[in-house]
DNA sequence: CCATATACCTGGCAGC
DNA sequence: TGCTGCCAGGTATATG
């Protein structure tokens, strides 16, 4: 489910909330991809000081050590000061003196790991091999075309690796090679230095347009205070096949790469 | 080192 | 209805 605009949007819907709140405890549900790393009842008594993102993942800064969180693909989180009943897909439940963070995750390809900090060796191993954070600054266009001048495979698939630059997913990566009029298929390595421009600033114009609209709420995505967003609605080609594509009537196309769906007009992006 | 396939898990839906 | 097979927003890990 979430990509960047997806866990962003998550973030800021809670992390005013919860800053400085006190865990008071907290419960763990069925297994996540990880265990957590310590007994839940450690953390009890830790101060959360501040809720970050790095790429699609979730860190809480807490007085000692730092909470990983990632959603994978059906993970959300609701902040409330009161919660119902805890559900069979809901798999922690964080209480402090500031509300209950709760996630619930269906699929459990998300994940709640403890580290020392982030510059750990455990969390080093989920975020060490992670590229540039797109809507930062940090985004340079000349470090981006030197990047995919060393990949020979397609685009499409070295946007979803995030090891160049980070956040973009299954949906935005489709949207993104819509808006630059770039075949998914074109290997990264050949794409022109104009044409690397032009796809630098689709993602970050896609990503930050979604981000606005509250991200996509394409099955049950919903905010840590319980919105859906609406950037779906606007989505020029993912999940669009057999659709007219919004510029040129073209029937939209989808094909597998890499065991994952693409989507894209034949006739508005180029090879 | 690089590129691609696999595994993890559950629910929803199309088709029979 | 109820069954089966396929699909789904991610990514570490194995394999070539």
């Amino acid at each position: 489910m979430p990509e960047l605009p997806e866990v962003e949007v998550t973030r800021r819907s809670f992390a005013d909330r919860i800053q400085s709140a006190r865990i008071v405890a907290l419960h763990m549900g069925k297994p996540l991809r990880w265990p957590l790393g310590l007994p839940p009842q450690s953390l009890v008594g830790r101060r959360i000081e501040a809720v970050r993102r790095r790429g699609k993942y979730l860190l809480l800064d807490l007085d000692e050590g730092i909470l990983l969180l990632h959603l994978g693909m059906s993970g959300s989180l609701n902040f409330a000061v009161h919660q119902p009943p805890a559900g069979p897909h809901d798999h922690m439940d964080m209480e402090t003196d500031r509300g209950v963070l709760r996630l619930h995750d269906p699929r459990r390809f998300g994940a709640v790991v403890w580290a020392p900090s982030e510059n750990s060796a455990t969390a080093q191993k989920l975020l060490g091999h992670l590229g540039v954070e797109p809507l930062d600054g940090g985004f340079d266009v000349n470090a981006f075309a030197l990047a995919l001048k060393k990949r020979a495979s397609a685009i499409k698939q070295v946007l979803l690796s995030g090891d160049i630059v980070v956040g973009v997913g299954n949906i935005y990566a489709s949207e993104a090679l819509f808006m630059a009029g770039i075949r998914p298929t074109v290997k990264a390595s050949r794409l022109s230095k104009p044409r690397v421009a032009r796809l630098h600033a689709a993602i970050v114009q896609v990503l930050a347009r979604a981000v606005q609209q509250g991200g996509s709420s394409l099955k049950d995505f919903v905010s840590a205070e319980g919105k859906t967003g609406y950037f779906q609605l606007e989505a020029a080609v993912y999940g669009r096949a057999g659709a007219p594509c919004r510029v040129c009537s073209t029937p939209i196309r989808s094909m597998l790469q890499g065991q994952r769906t693409t989507f894209y007009c034949p006739t508005c992006q180029k090879p």
